[in-house]
DNA sequence: AAAAGGGTAAACAGATTTGTTTACCTTACG
DNA sequence: CGTAAGGTAAACAAATCTGTTTACCCTTTT
């Protein structure tokens, strides 16, 4: 018999259904308000299977920020790839991108980070951290695009691109309605603030 | 004497007590997760009087969100009300109260109306109004300032600004550090884009 | 002094939550 | 074929939540 340490498979079917369907809830009536017995249900897994991936609703919850995260990463990763654009150019496709999706869009519900800072803030280190890894992953995005740039300081500027999008999220959330300002134009406005050509 | 208008049950003490405690805690722990005893206890009164003026937890969360928004008002109705400051200082001026007050701050919870949109989008239209109430106002606010800015277009203007305002709350709610960037400089800069003169 | 508000304390109902366990089933594979 | 892993269904414990009610107490006013 192998008398390794009973390891709970990372990539298993009923793991990842389980976390596609909180994330789901999760997004679209917060996380307090998520029962753990509807999560079950819409993921098509008993409770005990539950328990054995995820013993407690917190770990779930990083989980699916993680999860999140990696979305974000993996619909991102084409754009970045890209070599037939300039890394000035992506970073406006990034905003564009948001812009569409998020304005008007009443099945957006925010930054899922976010949220989960509103409820958890001061009560669990790892969901905490796990909020926080994903916005430092975003700067982290956008600072290896505007290291690229002719600008003074890309670290400003990076920091300034995310303060940009977290608004955007944050507005969109609450105010439905068609985006009513030009992104595209007030993302050059800001970079070029800060060029040294 | 004060014959004024008298014990209306909007303006009672024990409603403002529980509104206080309330918003508190909300800010705090969340919505859902602060019960109503755990409110009840920190605004010394009884459920009996809490189930008077708020029929439901809900009514209590609207009433919270219009407090929030008097306060803000309140506290910004001093600075608004200069005549020593030109409106490009008065805006400058309230997103360096929010940089000094919302970053480097763990005390800092992000906005209590994009927090509730949170929890409850799609479940609660009338908390849902609150929220874009409060978001409402806050572009007015800008609204009015910009109007009087040598600018293109002042509508726009005081959208971009609202963005930035909000995602210096939504990032500063995650990663609480001592704001890395020239608020004041990028501000001002974003105005100076849309100067016609 | 008596009546009437306004408030308190406390018990209670009913639903729901997370977390735990037991007993059974299905299916892949040596 | 037969075993073992992995999953299901369902009951259950214990706590907690909102919402409701009853009985009482204090203070003000008349």
């Amino acid at each position: 018999m192998s008398n390794e340490i009973e390891a709970v498979p990372k990539e298993s079917i009923k793991r990842l259904q389980i976390i596609q369907a909180a994330f789901k809830l999760f997004s679209e009536n917060g996380f307090y308000a998520t029962g753990v017995d509807l999560i079950m249900r819409q993921a098509h897994v008993s409770k005990r299977t539950m328990y054995v991936y995820f013993p407690a609703k917190n770990d779930l919850i990083v989980a699916v920020l993680k999860f999140y995260r990696a979305n974000y990463e993996r619909s991102l990763s084409d754009l970045l790839a890209r070599n037939d654009l300039s890394s000035r150019e992506k970073i406006v496709a990034i905003f564009e991108d948001a812009a569409r999706n998020w304005f008007a869009n009443s099945q957006f519900h925010g930054c899922l980070a976010v949220n989960a800072m509103g409820e958890f803030a001061g009560k669990d280190p790892n969901i905490e951290n796990a909020c926080l890894e994903f916005k430092t992953w975003e700067l982290d995005v956008f600072r290896e695009l505007t290291k690229e740039l002719p600008v003074m300081n890309p670290q400003d500027l990076a920091f300034k691109l995310l303060v940009l999008l977290e608004g955007m999220g944050g507005i969109a959330q609450v105010m439905k309605q068609p985006c009513p300002i030009d992104i595209k134009q007030m993302v050059n406005d800001l970079i070029d603030c800060q060029c040294v050509v």
